[in-house]
DNA sequence: TATAGTAACCTACTTATAGTAGTTTACTAC
DNA sequence: GTAGTAAACTACTATAAGTAGGTTACTATA
């Protein structure tokens, strides 16, 4: 992502005196401007007016080097996606036990997310604002119920608030994940994916509480 | 939820001759028939002049009822998240060891997204359409890679692939669900994030495959 | 039974924004 | 210097959220 940096095409454009700046460098320019423009605002809240009023282009000019918004935003929702990938296969790759593997897996993702927090929120979360507060709340809800859930059975005893309540959000989304991928395996039972889950988190061969 | 259904509503509406309902009436009206629309095209692709024609009724009218699209997404949103909640609160609490309670939680929750299919993919997952499946594409190469690490790791031998790739899709879920809850506590390191997961999978004090 | 008040509803607009048709400008090759 | 073309522009259309201001029909009271 961002093989190239903002400032230093802008460079290069401000050599073409006249304005007429070869597409590839225009390409680059909108592409970057845009993503900036989407991690601030989100797509909804995003305009191509507006693009094209920071890009210093009329609107005609991006439509025909990008295509539309939607496209657009695929374009930078893919690079990200790949880079992000990268990043993760690359971590997992260099570490040689499962353990290992799984915690610079994770590591690698939390980096990105936290290098990139109000564009990863803006591709692969949400659309700024609407209604993310509600939906957040709704999650809230249902974790203080897994929180209250997994206090109750002493299972994390000696284990901080803070440090439960994020794993009941995991768990939380756990299943959510698991129920947009059952979208494609629609022949499975509710009663299975219960399962699935429940026997992830407590093996039937080992003791609940550790 | 639906704790009216439209027929029976409509049937009660059919009386007033002249067209003039009471508004609790033609609230409840407007709402259902909303809902059956944000399930069918997603928040972006309904339109309030398409519902103001399913409902037979003008604009303003619409308006003056319920205030604005997004507020009356926000109440469809609002109900069903409630109606979750209290189902899966329910099941929760007529069960009674922590395992049958973790089943129980689940299988209300998967039985709530059976039943409402659409509904629960427009209001709680995505706008219909639009960047779903690319994001889909993004986090299926996701699991893939979180799937060849289960495999080569033995630790799920005798594992249906199907089993396996749900249960990746549903660890991703669990990482980006924690991502979005880190939003809120900023000062949590990545490795921290990073380890509480892989705890959560491989408790230290237990031999990693089974 | 006439009429005043109001709840429910309407037509016709404004504003914002995605996307386009058709034209103009400046650089490049001969 | 002129022809061709790449890069850009102005000015439009279409769709959709939201609103201003007026009309209709039911209800209560004289």
């Amino acid at each position: 992502m961002s093989r190239e940096n903002l400032k230093n095409i802008e460079k290069q454009i401000s050599a073409y005196k006249h304005g007429k700046v070869p597409k590839e460098l225009r390409i680059a320019q909108i592409v970057l401007t845009a993503r900036t423009m989407f991690a601030q605002n989100g797509y909804t809240n995003s305009s191509m007016d507006e693009l094209a009023k920071r890009v210093k282009v009329s609107k005609p000019v991006i439509y025909e080097l990008v295509g539309s918004k939607d496209n657009l935003f695929k374009m930078i929702l893919t690079e990200a996606g790949q880079e992000l990938q990268e990043r993760i296969q690359n971590a997992v790759d260099q570490a040689s036990s499962l353990e290992s593997k799984l915690k610079a897996g994770g590591l690698a993702f939390f980096n990105f997310v936290k290098e990139h927090r109000q564009l990863w929120l803006a591709l692969f979360v949400n659309d700024q604002g609407l209604f993310s507060k509600d939906i957040a709340l709704i999650r809230k809800e249902q974790s203080d119920l897994v929180s209250n859930l997994i206090v109750s059975s002493n299972a994390f005893e000696n284990s901080s608030l803070t440090y439960i309540s994020g794993i009941a959000h995991a768990l939380n989304g756990a299943y959510e994940a698991l129920a947009i991928w059952w979208f494609d395996h629609p022949e499975i039972e509710p009663e299975t994916l219960a399962n699935w889950i429940t026997e992830l988190l407590l093996p039937t061969d080992l003791p609940l509480n550790r």
